[in-house]
DNA sequence: AACGATAGCAACCGCGGCGCC
DNA sequence: TGGCGCCGCGGTTGCTATCGT
């Protein structure tokens, strides 16, 4: 290392940014874009270095930033994935469109740990306090569920990075052994693969806690949504060994139930899956239905979307865009990157499972 | 009303990764 | 190949607002 703190320099200011210096950042960030930070605060006229700059351009004055407080899906998106993957706040970031690492982190250390705690729940380990296991009967059902939502979710993961090992290969030149190189349309490069924390897989006694505390949404598009990872994240790249979760324990789980009608909406769905698939939902009644495979039809409902949509609802940034009903053009690649997907997922469900989706 | 305690959050600090020379 | 500089990340600090006494 051996390089002094850019702030050193005398002279620069130190502290709250002024409403004069968030318009003279703003002002130059619109004009020329931020190039490079260390020149920045000269070419702006700001007494600033270019690290104080960019950070109060990055979670401030970004005009993609949505402030405000957490919804309850983002608090249980937060839970979820800090019990993935740690205290790496920008990973977690990324599946929680228009929220700033700082303020994830923030949040983290002032409400979600605290709330944590209050319930029993070593906001480390994400696993139920010895001292207070005692007290957490009748949580099997919910745990069961989530085991579900586990088994959709890691399949999902698995074939992600599957996925991107094959594209790797296929696109031989330039060849790349991670999954790094694998990218769809207008999609920034994968992460390499994520390593995961010891307390990988526990999460979902987080969340049946969680939901143990917080009711469920009455709406049916907000309850399908309630555990839903941002499913088309690039970040996604965890596996079922870097879950914790083995594959082997997926056969031990009791068989498929029936979705509950209010789950879905129909109207949003069954565009989007077989003719089979949609009688066998709308036959269906009673029980519950993992909610990771809920959110992932909801989600692929949801990119019924035009690409001007998704563009609105990523922060500018297009990830994939899928036109299911045209299928055809580039559009294809992600049609058959979700459908690889989903098709991994359905080989892998358990007994009694429905028809083929697509 | 005054004061101390606590909560919330913006901003800073230091380190490590990465690219360039 | 090693040094340097830039950038981004995670941890921490410190200021301000709010609450409780």
């Amino acid at each position: 290392m051996g390089r002094s703190p850019c702030c050193d320099k005398v002279g620069l200011k130190k502290g709250p940014w002024t409403p004069e210096e968030d318009q003279k950042l703003l002002a130059y960030i619109e004009k020329h874009g931020h190039g490079s930070w260390r020149a920045l605060p000269n070419k702006a006229g700001l007494q600033r270095c270019g690290k104080s700059c960019r950070l109060r351009w990055t979670n401030y004055l970004r005009p993609d930033i949505k402030r405000g407080k957490f919804t309850m899906q983002e608090e249980q998106t937060i839970i979820q994935l800090h019990a993935l993957l740690g205290n790496r706040w920008s990973a977690i970031a990324t599946h929680l469109p228009k929220r700033t690492d700082n303020e994830i982190k923030n949040y983290w250390n002032t409400h979600l740990k605290k709330s944590l705690a209050k319930m029993g729940i070593d906001p480390i380990t994400h696993k139920q306090r010895s001292d207070t296991i005692s007290s957490v009967h009748g949580r099997s059902k919910n745990a069961a569920n989530l085991n579900h939502m586990a088994q959709w979710e890691s399949a999902r993961l698995e074939a992600e990075a599957r996925l991107a090992r094959e594209s790797n290969l296929r696109r031989a030149a330039p060849p790349s052994p991670t999954a790094s190189s694998f990218t769809m349309k207008h999609q920034p490069p994968l992460p390499p693969p994520v390593t995961m924390p010891p307390a990988a897989s526990p999460c979902l006694d987080v969340l049946s806690a969680w939901h143990g505390v917080w009711p469920k949404p009455a709406t049916s598009n907000s309850h399908g949504k309630a555990y839903t990872i941002d499913l088309e994240s690039p970040s996604s790249t965890l596996s079922f060994s870097d879950m914790g979760i083995a594959e082997s324990n997926h056969r031990e789980e009791p068989p498929w139930r029936c979705p509950k009608k209010s789950e879905f909406s129909t109207d949003t769905v069954t565009p989007f899956i077989s003719a089979e698939a949609s009688s066998w939902l709308s036959e269906s009644s009673g029980g519950d239905f993992p909610a990771g495979f809920t959110g992932m039809l909801l989600d692929k409902a949801g990119q019924q979307n035009s690409t001007e949509e998704c563009e609105n609802s990523n922060n500018g940034e297009v990830r994939s865009c899928v036109d299911v009903e045209e299928g055809e053009g580039e559009d294809d690649e992600n049609k058959n990157y979700w459908n690889s997907i989903l098709n991994l997922v359905n080989s892998s469900s358990p007994p009694n499972s429905p028809p083929p989706l697509f």
